[in-house]
RNA sequence: GGGCGAAUAGCUCAGUUGGUUAGAGCGCCUGCCUUACAAGCAGGAGGUCGCAGGUUCAAGUCCUGCUUCGCCCACCA
């Protein structure tokens, strides 16, 4: 038999792994294959740096369910892809060039495109070891970059197509701008920050003199850019005011009143300055007044020559400068202390700046009414489903999505214009001539399209749309989509829209939203705040298997977790012990005398047809148990417990629901398999020859498919296991599992075995309660009442009492006798003593049990009160009623033996 | 302004459609190096389930209100 190194050491056994499983190519699809396709797309990670843990939960949610489904017979498809980024990336490029002194501009588009590709390579290759290292099962031969010639073609398809439509359309609009980065965003990529801020009241002199309206504002210095003051019609002033004219202070600017609801009469004085240019509601106001703009701030958010004196100053110092302008002219009649949101650009931190500029629009309403339609009926379905709630709320009151960017790092926008007769050409492919004037001088335009633009043609464009191919075919509608909540605007519900507009049909029927990682401060781990610990340092010192294990077990549904290193305990200590009992079983020196697993010759695997552990055993390792086996109950009871609980696995992982599916492994393994099994099959090790050898075949059947069950959540240890448990039977990652039998269940036996284990505590608990020395024999009897036939049910299990209980003399009886000088505990059913000879303080037994008879006679109370309320009988469901009679039997029965024990104590 | 989530043991969290004595891991206490595992084994202590009402035979679970924390959305001048 083939041994495991005494000390488990992952991050050996993980690199081997890894190295093997791309060798064979076990996640390379076979697209021919007849299996019924399951697919995944994994979120294209960004190429601006390495993954986060959040990246990991994710990672590993979406590798549980495709190894599951690769054992289950799928044909899986999990799609590698990476996402250009736009804006983060030109970002950090930038930063670094600047670090050698060199400037963007400087350099030029093209050089600076280069540089952007050798930062993607660099970084591309790290999150591949990144995800590697995770142990993620994605198909790497179709790998996919956001920006590769196939997926280009297809953004360009979709955009031609849109603008034909009259969806996309151009147009000279307010826009969310970020001075910093020099580029338009859409308005998901504004954060609001909630700020404490100034109001500040400044008066605005009426033309004709004699008095002035006084406006509030938290922008002072944009009033240079004013062109009216507005009021809600329905205010008292309104008509002494109509027609009023006003002098815009430090410019001499004459500007009227207007009335416009969207004032509201209460805020501030009722009086809004109206700076259509750097605002977006005033933008509003001024095209509903056909009031022109008045452009103050430039592109870089500097003061424009507009301005006059204030020309060039930096938005923050014209605030301050206007202030003092408007103060020396005794015009600023009140500051307030202010608390409000402003708009942060997501990427870098800065004070959006609304900017009015020429930008390419997507009209959104037409293409989010189906969107809407298929989330209500359900085609497709959020996982927690108040995610679909948050999802409509956005879909409805959808507006038009801002799709031009000033960058050069992204898909060019396919539209070129012509120098000759100026007209615009809508192309995929860069047009020879102007269609309309011949003309050759063509233009394309400068920016390219948003990120998300790409992105949301995910589900589709890497598998070669817009040609009709196979693979679209067969793996579109996608399976589930597991992403994070923050990304259902930006992505999901834009690929929804995209799969209905351009493949009639959905991109995928799930959506299962992770929860955030945060840390334990509540913050959430990203790359920018740089308090996310690197995934691949706590790999190297826990093992993936530990961290996504403990990723798992820790990440109810649409709950957020508050992550610390600490907690990838839980998932070490599982490993270790999973390690160590196989070292156990493999290490049995039990001449089996059966064929090596696997071997040629060795008889086909039947299907299991009965619930007998050779047949598992036969089953999952493709070769006979061998002849004169002998079997336990525990060993028929492992069976039943390993059955129970594949099953309940299976249905956790169906409903999403990895927490409760490791729960379920972990207990399984640790407590039933672990503490009670093995334990358990010492006595008939010790025993031999075929009871020995039954032992054996259970233990390693149980074993083999507790790594097969496993494996879906910890691929590694798993695999490294199963390869000495069954050398020649190929990798785990490609073993296709039919399943533990039902015939296995045996509810009877385990009942029976319950009681047993109850029994078995009981004693250890007297046992400690005493002081006696844990390896010390001693006797016991167990009085069984009169005529129930317990002594017949627990025949069975005396053998193996004694072993785990340290009992060498055991009396089991119908009314047995309590021995003199003993020490009891009352069961519900039986009652057990321990003759101790002497060695036993009374005081402290009294004491012992005085406390367990008020415990139980609380409890009796509680259940005789509910039982004795006619209401109880006579409006709860039977089967309620009946269980509660059956308890408080149980319970009195208790109660007066352990009322008795005590009483025979004197 | 609107919406959502959370509040359960010292800590981190489970608790599925209301129905046994509310669970786990860590930490704590006691005893064990019992030849798979001290990252372990056995035993134990520890909870008025945020507060106040209500519905029900029965509430940690459902309803209403409140408190605290967090998140999202909104043309918060």
């Amino acid at each position: 038999m083939p041994e495991l190194e005494k000390v488990y050491n992952p991050v050996e056994i993980e690199k081997k792994w890894t190295v093997v499983w791309r060798e064979r190519k076990v996640f390379t699809l076979d697209a021919q294959a007849a299996e019924t396709p399951f697919t995944i797309i994994l979120p294209p990670p960004n190429i601006t740096g390495s993954l986060t843990v959040g990246h990991a939960l994710g990672t590993t949610v979406q590798d549980l369910l495709c190894r599951w489904k690769r054992m289950k017979g799928f044909n899986v498809l999990w799609l590698a892809g990476m996402d250009h980024a736009g804006i983060a990336t030109q970002k950090v490029v930038e930063r670094a060039l600047l670090d050698q002194g060199i400037s963007k501009d400087a350099l030029g588009r093209e050089k600076f495109l280069e540089e952007c590709w050798r930062w993607k390579e660099k970084y591309h290759d790290r999150i591949v070891e990144q995800l590697g290292a995770l142990g993620a099962s994605l198909d790497w031969s179709r790998e996919t970059f956001t920006l590769d010639p196939g997926v280009s073609r297809a953004v360009r398809e979709v955009f031609v197509r849109l603008h034909r439509k009259g969806l996309i359309y151009r147009d000279r609009y307010i826009v969310n701008w970020c001075p910093s980065c020099g580029t338009a965003i859409s308005d998901e990529e504004v954060d609001f920050v909630e700020t404490h801020g100034k109001l500040y009241y400044i008066a605005y002199p009426f033309a004709e003199g004699g008095g002035e309206l006084v406006v509030g504002t938290t922008r002072p210095e944009t009033m240079l850019g004013d062109v009216a003051v507005a009021m809600h019609p329905g205010d008292k002033r309104a008509g002494a005011l109509e027609g009023k004219m006003l002098e815009l202070p430090l410019t001499g600017r004459i500007i009227p009143v207007i009335f416009d609801e969207a004032v509201d009469p209460a805020f501030g004085t009722g009086c809004l300055k109206v700076t259509p240019g750097h605002d977006a509601t005033d933008f509003l106001i001024g095209l509903r007044h056909r009031l022109d703009p008045v452009v103050v701030i430039d592109r870089e958010g500097k003061m424009n020559a507009e301005t006059g004196r204030f020309a060039g100053l930096d938005r923050r110092e014209a605030r301050k400068q206007v202030l003092a302008a408007l103060e020396e002219q005794g015009l600023l009649r009140k500051v307030d202390d202010y608390e409000h949101s402003i708009g942060h650009h997501d990427r870098c931190g800065t004070a959006i700046e609304p900017y009015i500029s020429r930008q390419w629009f997507l009209r959104m309403k037409t293409l989010a009414a189906p969107g809407i339609e298929v989330a209500k009926r359900g085609e497709v379905a959020f996982t927690p489903e108040r995610w679909g709630n948050i999802y409509l709320s956005w879909m409805e009151n959808i507006r038009d999505w801002c799709i031009s960017r000033q960058l050069w790092w992204g898909h060019r926008i396919p539209v070129w214009y012509c120098g000759d007769c100026e007209e615009t050409i809508v192309a995929v492919d860069v047009p020879a001539s102007c269609p309309k004037c011949r003309g050759t001088k063509l233009a394309q335009d400068e920016d390219v399209l948003d990120t998300w633009f790409s992105s949301w043609l995910w589900t589709f464009s890497p598998m070669g749309w817009p040609e009709k191919t196979k693979d679209l075919e067969a793996f579109h509608p996608t399976s589930v989509l597991v992403t994070g909540g923050d990304i259902i605007f930006f992505w999901v519900a834009r690929m929804i829209m995209a799969s209905l507009e351009f493949m009639g049909e959905v991109p995928f029927s799930t959506v299962y939203i992770t929860g955030i990682v945060r840390d334990t401060k509540g913050r959430k781990m990203s790359k920018s705040l740089g308090n996310s610990p690197d995934p691949i340092d706590i790999i190297g010192r826990t093992g993936a298997d530990a961290f996504r294990f403990t990723l798992m077990m820790l990440s109810p549904p649409g709950q957020d977790i508050m992550f610390d290193e600490s907690k990838v305990d839980v998932g070490k200590h599982f490993a270790n012990k999973i390690w160590n009992a196989a070292r156990f079983v493999l290490g049995q020196e039990v001449e089996l005398g059966c064929a090596e697993a696997g071997a040629p010759g060795a008889s086909p695997a039947p299907a299991p047809d009965s619930g007998s552990p050779a047949r598992l055993y036969e089953s999952i390792f493709g070769s006979a148990a061998g002849p004169d086996i002998e079997f336990g109950w525990e060993d028929r009871w492992i069976m039943s417990r390993l059955a129970r609980r594949a099953a309940e696995l299976g249905g956790h992982i169906d409903t999403y629901r990895f927490d409760e599916a490791s729960r379920t492994l972990y207990d399984f393994f640790w407590h039933e398999y672990c503490d009670w099994y093995l334990e358990l099959s010492k006595a008939a090790a010790r025993q031999g020859g075929a009871r020995a050898r039954g032992a054996a075949v259970t233990a390693r059947a149980v074993l083999g498919t507790s790594m097969i069950l496993l494996h879906p959540t910890m691929p590694f240890i798993t695999e490294e296991i199963w390869s000495m448990l069954a050398p020649r039977r190929g990798v785990l990652a490609g073993y296709r599992f039919p399943g533990v039998p039902e015939r296995c269940l045996d509810e009877e036996l385990e009942a029976d075995a319950a009681f047993f284990m109850e029994i078995v505590s009981a004693i250890r608990n007297l046992r400690q309660s005493f002081n006696i020395p844990p390896g010390k024999l001693v006797s016991a009897v167990i009085n069984c009442g009169k005529g129930r036939g317990i002594p017949a049910r627990l025949d069975r299990f005396r053998e193996q009492i004694g072993l785990l209980a340290k009992v060498d003399d055991l009396v089991v009886a119908d009314g047995a006798a309590k021995p003199p000088g003993s020490v009891a505990a009352g069961l519900s059913s039986v009652e057990i003593y321990l003759p101790l000879r002497g060695v036993v303080d009374i005081e402290v037994e009294k004491k012992r049990l005085g406390r367990d008879l008020e415990k139980i006679t609380r409890e009796c109370e509680k259940v005789e009160g509910r039982l004795k309320d006619a209401r109880f009988v006579e409006k709860a469901p039977s089967d309620v009623v009946e269980q509660e009679k059956n308890r408080y039997n149980e319970m009195s029965d208790k109660k007066q033996r352990i009322a008795r024990i005590l009483e025979d104590l004197g």
